[in-house]
RNA sequence: CGCGGGGUGGAGCAGUAGUAGCUCGUUAGGCUCAUAACCUAAAGGUCGCAGGUGCAAUUCCUGCCCCCGCAACCA
């Protein structure tokens, strides 16, 4: 039943801060749906990692008074323990500072550059010297940089390499006509919008002497990538592009069906830069990317200053991993931006994991062990159910379908007490009893990409025939 | 007239041209298998404002008000 091979990759994040909730989500979302289609049977690829070369992570480093590559080290480290906070299952973890990475980035600015879309020019800008980046016209107030209305903008001028975005107007306008490239439909229409506005050719490079932190352009030391082009190309060195000594590239991309999950503001990057890299490198375009919105809090950015951060490991520490997914993937939009409190994140927690699923395992699982025997549960059928909500990314609408179960067998407990009727008609009453089991089972089977050691859980107390312990405990 | 998203009972969200649903919270019952959990019922909304089209609009159209993102080299 499985189709195409499937390659699943999150954008990666940049590693000048540590892991937040917009993160988890974008990284439980792919992992969820990587899950799901292992589940059906497919061969899948889940790829993640960090992209860490540019300005920003030179300066934060020298801030933090550690090497670069000691604070990139960190970084990836944190985002690593974040994937295993979320019991992610992705198959690679790409760094963008990985020599196999380097080489993939170098080779995809070559095939660029053979096709003629890559060209020097002189780049003149106004420069804030508080802010250390270029500032566009719009961006300034008053001839100002806003942030820094002291400082002087200063018009410097630099010689970059400039990619020709402009010579695919028509092609990405071709490829964004087909329907499934943008998930929700309107970023696509979005990005339909951006193109039609036209295209201006962007700089894909920096002089070294200004900045040190990233990929020397092939065949000119004086210049290094800039950070984007050379981090978009993880999608295809995390497969092994160019050599593919293991065929995954082919396998997985060229051959298979590729999803991309990014948050809402990366259309441009995802969608447009990075499909123009690939038509000029010859290289089949991105089949789908899933545009994720933000987590707010309070209504608001979180912020530091705010004091609104909400930490996912610290979640994860309190709650759990699949708890912390849960909330994730049922109380927040898939494509909407979403607001999420500790209040809002305790009240899911308790109402549908404590009393809801977990009690509902507990009780379960208690009549089971009572009044049900080993041969009982060996010769049980288990019936599988589709979750459908899943075709179309919407996560929680699919939680919702699940939860309707979890209800729907607290329901038939309450109304047809099979605790009370086993004690008079025990043979009536064990079979009451063992099909309120083999819905628990399809509970635990549609739960297995959202909820996977829940899912584990559920299903070994089963085949155990024994209430496990409580799943999720109370917290004050 | 820059682009897009949104304004629905106390809170958070669904939803549809024709008795307005869900979760949480509140109140009253019930049950006792379970984690003081679970089930049932009730209270609570002029579905942002004003017009228009329709037999009928929260749902379609127009205008306005308010909130939130984005507005290209930002990784």
């Amino acid at each position: 039943m499985g189709g195409k091979p499937f390659y699943i990759t999150t954008t990666l994040p940049y590693v000048n801060a540590s892991p937040h909730m917009g993160h988890a989500l974008e990284f439980v979302q792919a992992d969820t749906l990587a899950r799901a289609r292992r589940a059906q049977g497919d061969e899948v690829f889940f790829s993640t990692g960090t992209d860490e070369h540019g300005q920003k992570i030179f300066e934060a480093a020298q801030r933090a008074g550690q090497s670069v590559q000691d604070y990139v080290d960190h970084y990836a480290t944190e985002f690593q323990k974040l994937g295993a906070a979320l019991d992610l299952s992705n198959d690679a973890f790409i760094r963008t500072t990985d020599p196999a990475h380097i080489k993939a980035a170098e080779n995809i600015w070559r095939r660029c550059e053979a096709g003629g879309d890559i060209y020097k020019k002189t780049y003149a800008g106004l420069y804030c010297v508080g802010c250390e980046s270029f500032k566009t016209e719009k961006e300034c107030e008053g001839g100002k940089c806003p942030l820094h209305p002291n400082a002087e903008l200063k018009e410097i001028s630099e010689e970059n390499y400039f990619f020709k975005f402009s010579n695919y107007q028509e092609r990405l306008l071709a490829y964004l006509e087909q329907p499934n490239v943008i998930t929700p439909e309107w970023r696509r229409i979005e990005a339909i919008n951006f193109v039609k506005g036209g295209l201006e050719d962007f700089s894909i490079s920096r002089e070294a002497s200004r900045l040190s932190w990233g990929i020397p352009t092939p065949d000119d030391e004086s210049q290094v990538m800039y950070v984007w082009f050379d981090a978009l190309t993880n999608y295809i060195s995390t497969l092994g592009w160019p050599k593919d000594v293991e065929g995954n590239f082919q396998k997985f991309w060229t051959d298979g069906q590729t999803l991309q999950v990014a948050g809402k503001d990366q259309v441009r990057f995802q969608s447009l830069m990075w499909q123009a890299m690939l038509m000029s490198a010859d290289i089949k375009n991105t089949d789908t990317v899933f545009y994720h919105g933000f987590i707010t809090s309070g209504g608001q950015k979180m912020s530091k200053s705010l004091g609104n951060v909400i930490n996912p490991l610290d979640l994860v520490e309190k709650y759990g991993t699949d708890a912390v997914r849960y909330i994730l993937l049922r109380h927040v939009s898939p494509t909407e931006d979403s607001d999420l409190t500790l209040d809002a994140v305790h009240e899911y927690y308790t109402a549908h994991l404590t009393n809801g699923l977990g009690n509902l395992i507990a009780r379960v699982m208690k009549l089971a062990e009572t009044h049900l025997e080993p041969s009982d549960i060996a010769r049980m059928e288990t019936p599988h159910v589709r979750v459908d909500a899943m075709d179309d990314f919407q996560f929680n609408k699919a939680m919702d379908f699940i939860w309707e179960h979890v209800t729907g067998l607290d329901e038939y407990i309450a109304s047809e007490k099979p605790f009370a009727v086993v004690k008079d008609e025990p043979e009536q009453g064990k079979e009451m009893i063992l099909s309120c089991i083999k819905q628990l089972h399809a509970i635990a089977t549609m739960l297995a990409p959202f909820m996977p050691q829940t899912s584990e859980k559920i299903l070994a107390a089963i085949k155990e025939n024994k209430k496990p312990e409580n799943l999720f405990p109370r917290k004050e």
